[in-house]
DNA sequence: GTTCTCACA
DNA sequence: TGTGAGGA
């Protein structure tokens, strides 16, 4: 299938389907018109990488650990040891990421006036 | 009508 | 990532 008919089974932009190839996550054949032509199992790569775009993870993280996923009813199953950690560094840089913006708040707090109404 | 590349009020 | 230009 071309970009477009992925586009509509997937619900993403053309555009995107394009940065995706461009950051090396799905790598489409070529007609000779130049136009990028899609197998089936794409829908289901195009998914993945929404999921794990979801969950925090940049192209580049994407790429190594696409291939360590297996697919089972939309959800994601960690296929290797590689994604399993992955995922959990993510979640320590949310962690972190909390920690900072609760250490903001704190300081506008102060500034502030807890309590106080900020006129 | 569809897709392509490139560039950015 | 969206959008539009200019072409095929």
């Amino acid at each position: 299938m071309r970009i477009g008919e992925l586009a509509r089974r997937t619900g993403v932009s053309e555009r995107a389907l394009r940065y995706y190839e461009e950051q090396g996550l799905l790598i489409p054949q070529r007609l000779p018109s130049g136009y990028r032509v899609y197998g089936e199992t794409d829908v289901a790569v195009v998914r993945r990488i929404r999921i794990l775009l979801a969950a925090g993870l940049n192209t580049a993280r994407i790429q190594e650990i696409l291939p360590c996923i297996v697919d089972e009813d939309g959800w994601l199953t960690p296929d290797c040891p590689e994604l399993v950690d992955a995922l959990r560094q993510q979640r320590n840089r949310i962690d972190d990421a909390i920690g900072e913006l609760e250490t903001t708040r704190a300081n506008l707090d102060t500034i502030i006036g807890a309590g106080r109404r900020a006129s």
